[in-house]
DNA sequence: GCGACAG
DNA sequence: ATCTTGTCGC
């Protein structure tokens, strides 16, 4: 697909956060779909040589069938750290490689991290959805802010994450007996359809098929 | 100032 | 994320 030339990669915390500011009026958190949703796609991220080396996974799978249609890696040298915060820095540029040389525009795109649920509310998957002005969902696997109630051991069962008086996002058991995920708007999507589609790329395990298709392109090797 | 802290 | 064996349970 086209990647339009994004902006320049910030060497330093100070720069990341000028960015998140400037980007963070731009994410839309309402259903903005241009086209009924007919593929979807997981992003996976590895690291090699000590973690010198980035490496991405990307997956198209149909939608609802959930069959995979297209994947590919790319690999980059890692130029930013893992910072709690700054996540997007250091992932974003090796899946933007990856998802460039895909056919298969995907009209979800589900990223391993927080979408809006964030300190300045541009998670991983709200500051990809920005740059590819796609439809995105966080879906992470541990919290980053944010409170909540307990949840019921129901699959489908979730309670909203709150941060600063905010509903920011959900806390989602996607499975009897697992750990719940964390979903949030990445862009172009509200909370409500976020989970909605969270829930139905998840049929059997606790993590969406798109991530585990992604997951296990990225591992085998 | 003291913790918390996506992958 | 990554380093790693066995082990608990369906």
């Amino acid at each position: 697909m086209q990647i339009y030339q994004p902006h320049p990669w910030p060497l330093t915390v100070e720069e990341a956060i000028t960015i998140q500011e400037e980007l963070r009026h731009q994410v839309i958190t309402q259903d903005q779909f241009t086209q009924p949703v007919q593929y979807v796609a997981g992003v996976d991220m590895g690291f090699e040589a000590d973690g010198t080396i980035s490496r991405a996974a990307v997956a198209v799978l149909s939608f609802p069938d959930l069959q995979v249609i297209e994947t590919n890696l790319a690999y980059r040298p890692t130029s930013f750290p893992y910072i709690p915060g700054f996540l997007s820095f250091r992932e974003i540029p090796a899946v933007l490689d990856a998802l460039e040389k895909i056919q298969t525009k995907p009209d979800i795109i589900l990223c391993d991290g927080q979408g809006i649920a964030h300190p300045r509310r541009l998670g991983i998957a709200s500051h990809l959805g920005v740059l590819l002005n796609i439809p995105t969902i966080g879906v992470a696997k541990s919290l980053l802010i944010g409170k909540h109630e307990e949840l019921a051991d129901t699959k489908g069962s979730w309670q909203p994450l709150i941060h600063r008086g905010e509903i920011i996002g959900a806390v989602l058991r996607t499975r009897v007996g697992v750990k719940p995920v964390y979903v949030s708007s990445g862009h172009k999507i509200s909370l409500s359809t976020a989970i909605d589609y969270v829930l139905r790329c998840t049929p059997k395990y606790r993590l969406p098929e798109t991530t585990r298709v992604a997951d296990k392109l990225a591992s085998n090797r």
